[in-house]
DNA sequence: GATTTATGTTAGTCATGACTTACGGTAATT
DNA sequence: AATTACCGTAAGTCATGACTAACATAAATC
């Protein structure tokens, strides 16, 4: 399941946007990934478990390595929320705006 | 200045969120917003100053009653970064697509 | 002008989470 | 089979932030 709630969240790092980032150029073993970054290899492993528990990437197993990628599907879930919450965002607005105009005609 | 650090992390908390999208129905004064929350009315004070921070929404004085609403620039910030970052991770897997099958080739 | 209404701010508490170190497990290598 | 490479987990520390209660401020009302 993919939830909001948690990719928002997984998102709001700035540890784990910049894994993600990293992400989206190609798929990437743990050690890659942790070289480059200012913090510990176990700290990056903590980080794609909530990243995966968010439903952004999916992992494989490649011999010792891991390999993680992101998951379109978790991308796309945030994309859909977001439009949504975008076009419920503009109706409200020009509601709002004919109330305004209606509200002025009745003033005069 | 629209940060997606900032938007995102404002975003991130469930109770900052639900306020968001109360408002994304349409303005509202503070009071009205915290009648209806499980929290006290500092609490949506606090929340509604980082989401402002974060250029998600604006304010407007109207007597002793100060009106929030949704601002639809920060908004469209977060949708552009996530578009452009969509379209980086898609090409990136095409591009991942491509040397799979080059590889295979190879091998005959 | 005193009171009420509506809100922002401050101080303090408590829970959460990001991080490191140490450890355990699995697969490749020799 | 011992060693090495690669990774996940556990425990513990420390900073951050969400929350409440108390206080301060500004406008409307009486």
């Amino acid at each position: 399941m993919t939830n909001i709630n948690l990719a928002l969240i997984a998102l709001s790092d700035p540890t784990r946007r910049q894994i993600f980032e990293r992400l989206a150029a190609g798929p990437s073993p743990v050690g890659v990934l942790a070289d480059g970054l200012p913090v510990s290899r176990p700290a990056v492993s903590q980080h794609l478990k909530v990243l995966k528990e968010a439903g952004l990437v999916s992992d494989e197993s490649q011999g010792t390595r891991r390999i993680y990628r992101i998951d379109p599907a978790g991308l796309g879930a945030i994309r859909q929320w977001l439009d949504r919450f975008w076009e419920v965002a503009l109706t409200a607005f020009q509601a709002e705006v004919a109330r305004d105009n209606e509200r002025r005609k009745d003033q005069g």
